[in-house]
DNA sequence: GTTACTAATGAACTATCTTCATTAAAGGGA
DNA sequence: TCCCTTTAATGAAGATAGTTCATTAGTAAC
């Protein structure tokens, strides 16, 4: 309107642009990707649209960075918490928990995230990849421990496990993100921990049963003779 | 250009969609939705883009009416095939090879289908949801044969199988979709459907513990007097 | 042959994202 | 204090693509 445009702040390009990520991270979480206009984050932001093209290349870019900064907030804290958690049993829990509890705490990012940036032509080329890959190696390494200590089969092809744990956890997490359903981090990981660590068939009830004939055979050959074993086959 | 438009081939309502359909499919399938544009796509059907919109309300709308026919056709014959294959650990393998199958034959439908249909607002009311629902429902139906036949632990979540099966599936195809990496259905198949009925631990080895048990005992057992067994506890 | 119906047109419209020439605030040196 | 360089920020114009709609003309029924 005005032919001059006095009194404007200007502020350093670094806080700039946390103001602008900070704006379009609420724009997007509101009203998704294709809702969120680039008018409406300039506005939040207190610029003009044209503004944010000196920061961000485009609409999908300033997406990423978003998530970026969201992603690496929330796994700031975690390695610590899983240094403090001992036991293969509990250590997978934490893993399968943990991303259970991201969901939960904030699906809309979560839907931005599987949706939109991590189903993208460069996804592999950006921080968000890197960091979830640190992330999940992290389960793999818990897995190898589980190997290398004698509780885990020694066959295991750590990558598909990891595939059956985050795909599993995922799956689950649907029906939470795009349908009525509700979503119990704590339960859900005990059952998922229990399935993937035990497997669906009837081996723990073998593994009871074996304890049973264990114990009736040690009572009979000790009550025949001495010895407590011998090799046979 | 011309003023008056003569000599247009003028189809049934039934035939044009099943032209801008198969129209549509090719574009979107060699493009993606973004890079698939309405003109290419009224271009490979021979009419103008104005009247795909007498069809399908939007852009969005064929997609999803364009990935329902694909899926429809691609399911046609499963339940069929799934008839002739007896046994559990068969069954179940069959339908994971099943879904690694479409993604290997299909790559660019499937990720049309897991981006932008399965994480639309309304997926849940289209026709894909029902027809993967009814799919997705037989891999329950034998989970819950082998709970009655006493091969399956008797206390499973079937929703929760399920989830862990497709998920696990879908989260190994990831790496082919986006990445770089190659799919191999039935060794992938074989694999996945060992760690889903085993689990991961360390239960097979004590199978083989109890077999070897088994035998010590009957052999003790009938070295000493002619009864088989006895109860005890 | 006239009429009613509707497939199909294509130009105009709309909504956003994106670009860029221009403006003016901020900081440093003489 | 003034000038000069740098660059944050503007805002209008541009570009692209999805969408609408009044108009046109094939087709079939009577």
């Amino acid at each position: 309107m005005s032919p001059h445009r006095t009194g404007v702040v200007r502020l350093s390009r670094e806080e700039r642009m946390v103001q602008i990520l900070a704006a379009a991270t609420d724009e997007f979480r509101s009203a998704g990707f294709d809702g969120a206009s680039m008018s409406a984050i300039a506005r939040r932001a207190g610029i003009v649209e044209g503004s944010i093209y000196r920061f961000f290349d485009n609409k999908a870019h300033l997406l990423t960075q978003c998530i970026e900064v969201w992603y690496e907030e929330m796994l700031e804290h975690y390695a610590a918490e899983l240094a403090r958690i001992k036991g293969l049993r509990a250590r997978l829990r934490f893993m399968i928990w943990r991303h259970l509890k991201t969901v939960n705490d904030d699906p809309e990012m979560c839907r931005l995230m599987f949706n939109l940036v991590r189903g993208s032509a460069d996804y592999r080329s950006t921080e968000v990849y890197r960091l979830n890959s640190l992330y999940t190696a992290r389960t793999m390494d818990i897995v190898r421990e589980g190997i290398a200590s004698g509780e885990l089969r020694r066959d295991l092809d750590l990558r598909l496990v990891r595939d059956l744990i985050y795909g599993g956890v995922e799956h689950r997490v649907w029906n939470y993100l795009y349908g009525d359903g509700e979503l119990d981090p704590d339960n859900v990981a005990d059952v998922l921990v229990d399935l993937v660590l035990g497997g669906i068939d009837t081996a723990e009830e073998t593994s009871r049963r074996i304890a049973s004939v264990e114990e009736r055979i040690r009572a009979k050959l000790e009550g025949n003779r001495s010895g407590p074993e011998e090799d046979e086959n």
